[in-house]
DNA sequence: TAATATCCTATTAAACTGGTAGGCTTAGTA
DNA sequence: TACTAAGCCTACCAGTTTAATAGGATATTA
């Protein structure tokens, strides 16, 4: 399951990507729009900054602003950030390697070859959901 | 990420399975072959005799058996029984749905489109991933 | 009746999650 | 220059979950 930070920093990039014009836009404003806890959507943001995903504008009239299109920036990268790993299992992750302790056998373990085609397939299907792609989505099932 | 709790049930099952002319067979023996800590692992063995994965026999020469075939059981099964939902989205899974709380509008909502593409992909793959397909796939590799 | 199993309840230490509090720094504008 | 609105940073905290451990009750077989 993703952290509620992971939902909240994807909520605020879609809110930021629907407004594209409005750049820089301040996080009170989508605190308020999105609902969600002023001091945590700050916080989040930051860590978006830190990891160059928007950029950030200080004093009056700053805010924050995508660093690339809605295009470019897509789930995996976002949940990548707050919820690290995207495999099932640690030995089967491709940023956050760390074999398993429970292993006898890596190189044989049936189970690792399945969290690896899960991987595979999940991030493929998490790349594909860019911001553009989501709002796009959401767009078509308006009708 | 499994929990260390899922992994342990999986393993101790394919144990099981591996060695089914000797069923039923002790928590003790699984615990000491598989290095896992014995009151863990009762804890764990009890619940998938609840859940009616395996069969039990209490009293001397007593132990745990698989309560159908190697083909019969997946990790879809295991997985769910120990950590719950497979979806990355309470609103995207199938056996433990909660709407998302920050959701404005389910029935557009993009995120959830892909959660739910996702959540599809990876049971059918933990379907296909039964007891006797991980011993297969381990046998696969060991040559 | 001794030995060896499963079964059951309670407790616990450590980590993680979601959130709050308070203050500092920076940048436009009157 | 002073005001104000914005981001930036550190510390803390309460609740939940995870991964165990402890101690004993109950059942089965030789």
């Amino acid at each position: 399951m993703l952290s509620k930070k992971t939902k909240y920093a994807i909520n605020a990039l879609l809110y930021i990507a629907k407004h594209v014009a409005e750049q820089p836009i301040s996080v009170s404003r989508i605190a308020e729009e999105r609902n969600i806890p002023l001091k945590f959507l700050e916080a989040i943001l930051r860590e978006l900054k830190n990891a160059r995903i928007v950029n950030s504008k200080k004093g009056r009239y700053g805010g924050y602003s995508l660093n690339g299109t809605p295009e470019e920036i897509d789930l995996a990268r976002v949940i990548r950030l707050f919820d690290g790993a995207i495999a099932i299992l640690p030995c089967a992750t491709h940023d956050f390697y760390v074999p398993c302790e429970e292993c006898v056998d890596e190189a044989t373990c049936g189970i690792r070859q399945v969290a690896l085609e899960i991987r595979n397939a999940t991030v493929a299907q998490l790349k594909d959901a860019t911001l553009a792609n989501l709002i796009e989505r959401e767009k078509g099932k308006e009708n």
